[in-house]
DNA sequence: ACTTTAATTCGTAATCATTCTTATTTTGAG
DNA sequence: CTCAAAATAAGAATGATTACGAATTAAAGT
């Protein structure tokens, strides 16, 4: 995914085209790791430096509404990272020193249908925390 | 997993016995399900009205420390619950609705070792959201 | 290019969970 | 009973998130 990508999917929705907005994807595009909204704001704000926290999570629950980012708590706080196209539904090792993350290629619902006959399940949390290699 | 067992555990440790900590135990032991801290104050103040988010927070903090409680974050709101002493190491089925929930008698760390060599797995979460027979 | 209109942003205030601070009270050991 | 350590109360402080009115801007049509 890249930006005029995300920019075009936006447009198909009505969404228009902003420079906060595309500084946004920017930031996403370039780092492939769960970021809180105030990295976002930081990062921002070197080039617009008036924007408001308003903006920023306007955007990243849109982004993430329209399935270009994808959401996750992280210790209190809302993480958000470009959601991986290349692959279907599949979950990941974070790593709590600089939050990049490692796709694993295998979903644990997948063992457990019959346990859970009679329940409703409409979502799963299922993510791994550590060290990297590098931060290791 | 009763009130006086835990504090009986907690007085080995060397914490004293105090009627808002039994009072906390006891909700927790009357309720199989996610507590938020709120709603734990909420619960007590009809027995010590003046009670302090303070005590709430440290007490359940301390509880978890000691394994007689388990922590969650869940929307955004640290609720806890009564660990399950009768099995390991497990996880949940949790209900959004009532905050009750089933045990899942399987852990996916199981099955990925190999995948994560080079990591320093330090943690995970693995839970399952939805609606109870009840609820549904 | 100009106008219109709805979307978007800005600036700031409000909210909510959680943590911190200080003074006071309680517990349990001796 | 006395005392020190532990625990609590009360309220202020923090930090993330949300809300809102006013001002700005994108884009679609004229």
């Amino acid at each position: 995914m890249n930006v005029e990508k995300a920019l075009q999917k936006l447009k198909e929705k009505g969404y228009k085209r902003t420079k906060q907005r595309e500084r946004i994807l920017d930031i996403f595009v370039k780092q492939d790791q769960y970021i809180a909204a105030k990295e976002i704001l930081r990062e921002i704000q070197t080039d617009f430096p008036g924007v408001s926290y308003d903006t920023i999570y306007r955007n990243l629950y849109m982004l993430t509404d329209v399935d270009i980012l994808e959401a996750t708590e992280l210790g209190g706080e809302k993480h958000f990272r470009l959601g991986c196209e290349t692959h279907g539904h599949h979950h990941h090792f974070i790593c709590t020193e600089c939050g990049k993350t490692k796709s694993i290629e295998f979903c644990p619902m997948e063992n457990l249908n019959e346990s859970l006959s009679g329940y409703d399940v409409e979502n799963h949390k299922f993510e791994i925390y550590g060290k990297c290699p590098q931060c290791n």
